[in-house]
DNA sequence: GCTCGAAAAAGTGTCAACACTTTTGCCGGA
DNA sequence: TCCGGCAAAAGTGTTGACACTTTTTCGAGC
């Protein structure tokens, strides 16, 4: 155990577990088998067992009493039920953040938002991260962060990419930034709604051409 | 323990803690002991464990690694981020609900809250919990039923209810259900979010006149 | 050859003991 | 009297073994 940056072993086992999930180690839908689990990280069952409860918590797992443990399988009807709750809730998390981020928090946002833009880096979420944070509601900032962007980064990870609207993101954030600028929380809370919505739109049309199930979510024996 | 054996130990002593956060039993923002827990339900400290942790999921247990975890405090700033949660998330699911639930589940919901209402029932969390189901977004329905209610009902059975607004919320509910069966999703929404903004309102006035804390949040000791 | 059922295997659920961390309380020194 | 540090106590974190449930496998009967 060379490095202690998180306190305890669940700590560290869940965010193994998370990132098998991310790269694919363990398949979508695939089975998560605490013993094997446990033994590969050299560690008990227990703490095996306290990070899968908390990945079932965070929806990244099902599991029923007794069945084999999944991993979910985020199919696209799963996200854009993901896509329809982050529309009311980033709404809800912008309108606030207009109301209670300081002038000096918002020229910081928009400050490193063009930078960002500059260098082309991909900050979509770091801009929905900061607004959440600003929103001043622990609530919908724990939400958003600990719940419903890990499930996005799973996805992306896992799907080849969201449909490439980069730039279309981009403009679509400034307009937003604007708007809580100009401390139009109405406006700021349409524009984020549209903004999800589109995206939310893109899964569908992509539910529509596509095959229902996404790739890799076979069963796999292991021996 | 009289009725219903759940499949697993952890969900029976789940619940089992849960009641004692509703009766008071553990107070509220008091020290949640998994040993004492343990020996006082007579089972061991592993179950009690994972249950804390899924309560800590619920958001009704929070902790810290090596700290003594803590029932939730449930302040009325809380209730307020609650609610403002709920605002949005609640409208999403009546939005939903109104383009999705058939014309017979609209009218066997129009029935039952007709027969409620003559009974003079308290129903109110089940209208939203028949609204949630009905969205067809199971992540809507789980965030609403499995978490922000628990939270609510907690709040109800410690804080002597919410202010009396018993009539009005009939009143709201029946013009929300409306709506819906005129499948007109935005009004829907705006009444739903209206609905919820003004009980977050009156909570917010409670916050302006009454003392910061809530009642009951000493630590005490058991000796 | 196919089906049904029992035994074995695999995997999850539970337990009691041990290790580590934090807190509490006591004692000596200033 | 007050402060700092050491030691005991309390409480959480981790472990390996055992019990229960589900699934698979294999063989008998049809």
């Amino acid at each position: 155990m060379p490095e202690r940056e998180q306190s305890t072993l669940v700590d560290r086992v869940t965010s193994k577990i998370f990132e098998m999930l991310l790269s694919g180690e363990i398949p979508l839908g695939g089975p998560v088998n605490e013993a094997a689990l446990a033994e590969l990280l050299s560690v008990s069952r227990g703490p095996v067992r306290e990070a899968v409860k908390q990945l079932q918590g965070r929806g990244l797992v099902v599991k029923e009493p007794y069945l084999k443990a999944r991993a979910v399988a985020l199919t696209v009807p799963d996200m854009v039920e993901i896509f329809q709750l982050r529309e009311a809730v980033e709404g809800m998390s912008v309108r606030l953040a207009t109301q209670r981020m300081s002038d000096a928090e918002l020229d910081d946002l928009l400050a490193a938002f063009s930078d960002a833009k500059q260098r082309g880096d991909g900050v979509a979420l770091d801009v929905h991260v900061r607004i959440a944070e600003g929103s001043g509601n622990a609530r919908v900032r724990a939400l958003l962060c600990d719940e419903l962007y890990y499930l996005l980064r799973l996805y992306r990870a896992r799907s080849g990419k969201a449909p490439g609207r980069r730039e279309d993101a981009f403009a679509e954030h400034w307009q937003i930034l604007r708007a809580m600028k100009a401390r139009d929380a109405e406006l700021a809370e349409s524009l984020m709604r549209a903004h999800i919505g589109r995206a939310t739109q893109s899964l569908q049309a992509l539910l529509a051409t596509e095959a229902p199930s996404l790739g890799g979510t076979e069963e796999r024996k292991t021996g």
